[in-house]
DNA sequence: TTGCCTCGAGATCA
DNA sequence: CTCGAGGCAA
């Protein structure tokens, strides 16, 4: 049944009042109607879209709980990347990041700072299309995040249309899911009476929130939102001043920090600072520093990005939290690579908001440092999202049987001899993959997602498979079958199904994650990639010389010597055999052969001395290419690869205007 | 490093 | 109901 006119009107009268009183009671803080008016008004919408389900739009305001559960949250693309920030941790780095700005400005004149408080909750993005939210997603690697619509629409500070004037047809919103230190409480107390289980901090309670998949659980929890920026917008002139995107913000209808001030140079900064931090405690919600960023766009764009941060804003966080506890012991963990590192046990302390019962001590040197002993009283220090850390030891209360703590002189998993290299920090067991420690770990890496990708091989899985003598090297794990399998704990025949299945599939794979999944010291994905690319066989790898293999992009002589080292090893090379042999398969990449042309037609000339080979070496390997050497620079010429010292001949070639290599991008070059 | 959520499946109890 | 694995965020 289509609803009548006179229904529909005054539906929509209804959906405006709603979004209106939201609009002043979330963003501009400033309520007009008593909340049981507004739940009036809300029961007789949700009364008359009963009637009429013709009615319903997606941006009713009772349809922020009307979502459906997800399957699984969907990856969104960030056209412009979400950029954390650099953070500052006292004035020096405050100073520093100001030099840096005002060096690069070029400018000895004071720069002008947006700053606003930096809440501790969770970066968000939403986007808003004809003034309608279509999406909200989180920040995940900064390019690609996942979908969280669903929750985010239950959120009453994010308007499911945006109540202000003037908006852009495509607008991303930029800002912080948060949730405030009183509604965090209720929450909490609420759970508690029913008996259900409370959330540690309000963070995680907010993060956890935007992981349901059910939106109705989401609705429930408090959640808030401030915006502090924008990326991707179209229809609407960006402004001059990071100011100015906060104005438009609110005049579009979305929260803004009531914090947020524009302050100039250092000494503002500082200023602004300050009052933020002795603000704190009376802020409704829970921050963690004030973020400031260079106000005006032109310069903010003459001092661009750096990898994962832009060089023009900083986090200057406010010190990080402390708490005194007792080392109760140190215990030493054996690595993938036989590094033993030193692990303090603590006793449980509640600081930064969690709870810290671990810390790495990192190495002998460090504790000697810091002359900490099994027994004494710690200062543990946690910042957010810095790994905590033992500070110091209050010596004062050393007790009398305090015990320094020792390098074990044997392998704690396996006996063996633990060696410390002179001038070396680490201390390895010898052990090898005999080192029980040492094989789960390798096991561990071997499965892993990036490497093999075995499904369902866990940590307490791989603990019982080496502990029941059943898998020694990697290629033992080819052999495992069910009936073996269904013996362990929590192993029964489905699970045992799934393992061998996942086991199964990962023989599938590129040699880029075969050689990965060696765990070469020094070997990770990157370098992997690089000598995939460059031998395009296993075997080649196997018996490049270390000349050879400084000759693949990044790999010098340190990571050379590793991989010679590595598959000189007769084990290792069994290693391989066997699992070449249980069937592990990439498709073949024919590097050889492309690498033998790539370069055809290619006028070479040499000039100036190159760390990594002889001049001899470097023709040899571009012949092997297909490309030609010549001894003097001509319009003929493609490449000068000038090395150290170059002469007239670089001189020769930047006039003829010709591409000049230096040693890395020849390498690169020879390896592409 | 910790905390949170989800999923599949095993373990346990009625 | 509980556990292990996996994934995500800071």
């Amino acid at each position: 049944m289509n609803a009548p006119a006179d229904a529909k009107r005054r539906a929509q009268e209804l959906r405006d009042t709603l979004s209106g009183h939201d609009y002043r009671y979330y963003v501009l803080d400033a309520p007009e109607i008593p909340d049981a008016e507004y739940d009036r008004i809300m029961r007789e919408l949700v009364e008359l879209e009963k009637q009429y389900p013709d009615l319903v739009t997606p941006d009713s305001p009772t349809q922020r709980v009307g979502g459906l559960p997800v399957q699984a949250f969907a990856e969104v693309h960030h056209s412009v990347p979400m950029l954390s920030l650099a953070n500052a941790f006292d004035d020096q780095e405050l100073t520093d990041f100001d030099r840096r700005v005002r060096e690069r400005l070029d400018t000895d004149g004071e720069v002008e700072y947006a700053g606003e408080p930096k809440l501790d909750g969770l970066a968000i993005s939403l986007r808003y299309e004809g003034g309608v939210l279509i999406c909200g997603a989180t920040r995940g690697d900064g390019t690609t995040g996942e979908d969280v619509t669903h929750n985010i629409r239950t959120i009453q500070s994010i308007p499911l249309r945006l109540p202000g004037t003037g908006f852009p047809k495509v607008l991303e919103v930029r800002g912080e899911i948060f949730m405030s230190r009183a509604g965090f409480e209720a929450m909490n107390e609420a759970a508690r009476k029913r008996g259900e289980k409370t959330f540690v901090n309000p963070r995680n309670a907010a993060a956890g929130s935007l992981r349901q998949v059910d939106p109705k659980l989401a609705a429930r929890r408090p959640l808030e939102f401030i915006a502090y920026g924008v990326g991707e917008v179209q229809g609407a002139s960006s402004p001059d001043r990071h100011s100015e995107t906060l104005g438009q913000l609110k005049q579009w209808g979305l929260r803004v920090s009531p914090e947020a001030k524009v302050v100039k140079g250092v000494d503002g900064s500082r200023e602004y600072y300050e009052k933020i931090a002795a603000k704190r405690e009376q802020l409704p919600y829970e921050i963690d520093g004030v973020v400031l960023k260079v106000d005006q766009v032109a310069q903010q764009r003459i001092l661009g990005t750096v990898s994962k941060a832009p060089r023009w804003a900083i986090a200057f966080k406010f010190p990080a939290q402390e708490e005194m506890t007792v080392l109760e012991n140190v215990e030493f963990r054996v690595g993938r690579t036989g590094a033993l590192t030193p692990v303090a046990r603590l006793k449980p302390v509640f600081v930064g908001g969690v709870t810290v019962s671990n810390a790495t001590l990192h190495n002998m040197d460090e504790i000697e440092r810091k002359d900490v002993r099994i027994g004494d009283s710690v200062i543990v220090r946690r910042a957010g999202d810095v790994i905590p850390e033992v500070v110091s030891v209050v010596l004062s209360k050393r007790p009398k049987r305090a015990r320094r703590i020792k390098l074990p002189k044997r392998c704690p998993v396996c006996s063996s001899d633990v060696v410390r290299i002179e001038n070396e920090a680490v201390a390895r067991c010898v052990g090898g993959l005999f080192c029980p420690a040492q094989l789960k770990q390798s096991i561990l890496h071997f499965a892993s997602r990036r490497a093999m990708h075995i499904d369902g091989l866990g940590e307490k899985l791989v603990s019982q498979l080496v502990e029941a003598d059943l898998v020694h090297t990697p290629a033992d794990l080819f052999a495992l079958d069910t009936e073996t399998l269904a013996g362990l704990e929590r192993m029964a025949e489905q699970s045992a199904r799934n393992l061998v299945e996942a086991i199964e599939k990962s023989k599938q794979t590129t040699l880029a994650r075969f050689v990965y999944a060696l765990g070469i010291r020094e070997v990770g994905e990157a370098t992997a990639g690089n000598l995939a690319v460059f031998f395009g066989d296993i075997e080649a790898l196997m018996d490049a010389d270390e000349e050879v293999l400084q000759s693949v992009p990044d790999v010098g002589p340190i990571v050379a010597t590793n991989i010679r080292s590595f598959f000189t090893e007769p084990h290792n090379r069994a290693v391989v055999e066997k699992l070449l042999e249980a069937g592990v398969v990439w498709p073949k990449q024919n590097a050889a052969v492309s690498a033998g042309t790539r370069l055809s037609g290619k006028m070479f000339v040499l000039t100036g001395a190159l760390a990594a080979y002889t001049r001899d070496e470097a023709a040899d390997r571009i012949r092997a290419r297909g490309g030609r050497v010549s001894s003097s620079v001509s319009k003929k010429t493609d490449y000068l690869v000038a090395g150290e010292s170059a002469g007239s001949k670089l001189a020769k070639a930047e006039k003829l205007g010709i591409e000049i290599l230096d040693e890395t991008a020849f390498k690169h070059l020879l390896a592409r």
